[in-house]
Formats: structure tokens, sequence, C-alpha cells
RNA sequence: GCCCCUAUCGUCUAGCGGCUAGGACAGGAGAUUCUCAUUCUUCAAACCGGGGUUCGAUUCCCCGUGGGGGCACCA
């Protein structure tokens, strides 16, 4: 067991975003790096954003890409566990009156319009500040220096008092940030880039409480794709939201695995890797410095090639998932072994779990939609009416034991007229499927079995 | 406006003074396959600009420019 303490803080005012995940991983990661203690906070000091729906949801996601925290709320929000709690912002209240009555009495907060703020040492003037149109106290102080894990060195003055109790009586963001890392020991904070420029009130804040501060590592920010606009990534944007990758059943490993690399990377051309080899090679130097944009297409392909590999067991299990939440899913289900049998087949073409559906639908209903497109293709080549009265005539008398045997069949069928067995495919396929994508014709044949695709085979030629 | 961070193919990135600037996704072409997809081969695609430092800069420094963030009694 390592010194080493982290903690991922978020708010529970929204939906739980892309960046927030990528956030939260990267302490994850470091953590388990380095066999540290890997902490949730809440930060729920805002009473008029926050929400108990969006607090569930935090634990859900941090839980669905298997983020498991070592102190802080139980994952069902039940209880809780650790030797700093609480760990819920909301129940800190005396921590931090205690805090404030420390500055206070030791002369570095004070109090003005009813608020609490915290005090600059050093010279004091003002001036107009044209941006904000009033005129501000500014005080004279040497430049904080933070050296940054990720980023090097960097100074920054801090030259303004700032409040850190509002007047209605609650502690802001800075303050209590500051005073629960100190409470919890934490000893590396690593957050988003957006929170380098408060970093200098923050050792502020812990110069005033006479504490040394804790390291720090500032991680570059998700950025919407070039097609998005400009900008960082934000939840309206499309696939921000970690939710909708739960919705669409990905695999929360190909997630993690492609937010990893957003800012980060082995060090060599590897990219996908098992969490235990990300693990064993994350390390906080190793992270960028510059913003990363978003790229659906590369994770969606991330996706495909773990989805590609799950053991059958697995695979089944995503799809019966996805089913369970479908308006068809029971009808689907119905059959286990054939529901199985289905989804095997489908397994090695598709891109994504929530194509399922459409991609199997002819499977599990006689009525499956005919796409007009590929039917005008097919239909316009050849002599497809005779190849399908030909397998009609063929079907009754076939040997249906085997991929290995319909693929006989056919083949005879098709060479008996000087044809090829693409020239019944096709057609067989439009009839049975209606698409031009999916398994095997044989292995549809196999599956579907003599009299449906006989029924198929005689509904669609007499329609056409 | 002020402050901070940042800059290699469209995108994610490798490179840590001397390379035909590498890989991946996306895109183009081809091969394999009963369709589709996978897979394989292949093509196209980048060092933001200007000054320095150096025998030599993608790499180090400075200045621009571009991109991002921050400047609240939000977090």
């Amino acid at each position: 067991m390592s010194n080493v303490r982290v903690r991922f803080a978020p708010s529970p005012t929204g939906f739980f975003h892309i960046g927030s995940a990528r956030t939260a991983l990267f302490n994850w990661l470091y953590a388990r790096h380095t066999g540290g203690t890997f902490i949730l906070r809440v930060e729920d000091t805002d009473q008029a954003r926050n929400s108990e729906q969006f607090l569930k949801l935090i634990y859900d996601s941090l839980t669905w890409l298997g983020m498991d925290w070592d102190e802080g709320p139980s994952p069902d929000g039940s209880g809780e566990r650790g030797a700093y709690g609480p760990y819920r912002q909301s129940q800190r209240g005396a921590v931090y009156e205690k805090y404030k009555q420390q500055l206070l009495a030791g002369g570095r907060a004070y109090e003005k319009d009813g608020a609490v703020w915290f005090k600059l040492l050093g010279d004091r003037y003002t001036v107009f500040d044209d941006h904000r149109k009033k005129e501000v106290e500014k005080v004279k102080t040497a430049p904080v220096v933070i050296e940054d894990l990720i980023r090097g060195r960097v100074a920054r003055q801090e030259d303004e008092d700032f409040v850190i109790f509002r007047s209605d009586g609650n502690p802001v963001f800075h303050f209590v940030n500051v005073v629960d890392d100190i409470e919890m020991k934490i000893s590396h904070v690593i957050r988003g880039e957006d929170h380098l420029s408060n970093t200098s009130k923050h050792v502020r804040l812990y110069e005033g409480f006479g504490v040394p501060a804790p390291l720090f590592a500032h991680i570059p920010l998700i950025l919407k794709s070039p097609e998005m606009g400009q900008g960082k990534m934000s939840k309206r944007d499309k696939g921000a939201l970690i939710e909708e990758y739960q919705q669409r059943h990905f695999l929360p490993e190909a997630l993690v695995n492609y937010l990893s690399l957003l800012g980060w990377n082995p060090g060599d051309d590897r990219e996908k890797m098992l969490i235990a080899d990300i693990i064993k090679l994350f390390d906080l130097p190793a992270v960028n410095q510059s913003n990363a944009k978003f790229d659906g297409k590369k994770l969606a392909n991330m996706n495909m090639t773990y989805l590609l590999e799950q053991p059958a067991d697995r695979f089944v299990g995503l799809a019966r998932n996805y089913f369970k939440a479908q308006p068809n899913g029971a009808a689907v289900l119905a059959d286990e072994a054939w529901f199985r049998e289905v989804m095997l087949l489908a397994q090695p073409k598709i891109k994504s779990v929530d194509e399922l559906g459409a991609y199997t639908v002819y499977f599990f209903t006689e009525d499956f939609p005919i796409d007009a497109k590929v039917k005008d293709k097919v239909m316009a080549k050849g002599d497809p009416k005779s190849r399908l009265a030909e397998l009609i005539a063929a079907v009754p008398g076939m040997d249906f034991s085997s991929d290995a045997a319909i693929e006989a069949a056919i083949k005879t069928l098709a060479e008996g007229r000087g044809l090829g067995f693409g020239d019944y495919q096709a057609v067989a396929r439009l009839a049975i499927t209606g698409t031009n994508a999916g398994p095997s014709i044989t292995a549809i044949f196999r599956v579907l079995g003599r009299e449906r695709i006989l029924a198929r085979l005689q509904r669609f030629l007499g329609a056409a």
C-alpha cells in the first residue's frame, strides 16, 4: 500500500460526462498503478442544482466502467466507507465551519457584505477592471509557483481576495475543495486543465491553513470533434454522455480503453490493451499536455474489435440485455437455445450490439421489412424469378442437416443449369431476409428450417 | 481586455538535435468470401509562420499566429 491518495470529486448537477469519466479514469488508474487509494467525494454544495438522480448516475456510471472506489459513499448510496468521511460535502458543514474559524482567528479571512473573504497578504491598491467594469481592490503578491506533474512549472499571480463563504452561509468550491483535500489527506490532485487557473487560489488557501499543498497534475481536456464545432465537449454534444454508451450496450472496457488513449499512450504502438496492462503502464508524466478531440468513429471501431473477440456466453449475455429493453424483447428471448444460435451467427458481423435488433429481425418474425433498394438491384439482374422457382422446387427434397449439405445442394442445382451459387444466394437472401446483409445463406436456411424457408420463398415469388 | 496552458497527417498519437517523420481511426483502390461485415494488401495524407542557438532543427529559446481554458457570493 502506497501513500498515494487521489480523489474524483464530481458534482451531481447533470448527466455524467465523458470528460468527467476520463478524469475519474486517470485518477483511478494512478491509484491502481501505485497501489494507492481512490476516493470518491461528492461535491454537492450547490443545493439548487444537485439531484439524487444525478448522484445515482455517478455511482452507476463509475461502477459500469469498472472504476471501484476505496473510500466514499457505497455504490448503492446507502452508506459509506473510509476513515475520512462523510464523503458528501453537504454533510461536512461542521468541518468547513472549523476551518473558517481558523482563518478568521488567524486574520486570514474577514467578513464583507455578508460574505466571508479570504485575505491575501501584501500591499493593497485599487484599479478599474474594464472586463468587469468596476473598481477592484488588488493585492501585490509574489507569483504562485506550481510544479505540475504534467505541465511542469507554472507561475500565476493571485492578486484579489476571494469569497470563501457566500452571504447565504454556504462555502464555495475553492474552499471546500481544499479543506476536504487536506482532511482526506489527498496526495495528488489530478483534474482537468480548466482548473489550472484556480490552482493559485488553492495554493494560497493551503498556505493560509499552514498545510503543504498536494502535488498537482492537470490533464488535457476533451474537445469536440471537428464536425461538432469548436470548444470542449459539452453535455449537448453527441456522444458526450456515458449513459448513452451504456444504453447502446457498448463494452465498458472498450470505452475505458478508448478514453485512456485520449491524452495518454503507453509509449509504443499498442492501442488495444487489457485494463491490467493499462494500469501497469499508466503514469502521470506520460500524460500529454495538449487537448484531444473526441473521435466517435475510433471509439466505435474499438468497441467492434472488443465485440468480435468476446466469448460466446458474454456476447449472448450482452445481446440478452439489449433485447430485454426492446419492445419485442420478450418474444425474441422466448426460446433461449434459438436466441443463442441466432446471436452467435450475428456476432462476427455486427459493429455494435444495438445493431442486433435490425440485423436479426427476420429470425423472429415473418413480418420483416424488405429493403426496396436492394430489391430493385437484385431483381434487375439475371432471371431471379426462375431461380426462386427452382429453389422452391428443390427445397422440399433438400438435406437441411448442415450448412455444408445445404451449400452442396444449392451448388448442385446451380451447376445443373450452368450457373453459380451466387445466382441463387442473392435472391434467396432477399426473399428470406429482405436485405443483402447477413450471415451465410446456408446458415439462415438451416436455422430457419425447411418450412419457413419454403413459405418465404413462395410468398416472395407470389408478390414479385 | 487581462492571465494561464498548448501546437506533427482530417482525428488520436510516436518522435525526446541527424529518421525515406512511424502507428491507429476515418477516406481511396484492390484481393479473399454466397451477400454484408471481418481480414489482408495498397494509396493519399502532417512537422503553423518568422527569427535565433547549433555543423545540423519537427525536436531547444524568443516573437507572432492558431487552438483551449480561466478571470463569479457556479463547480
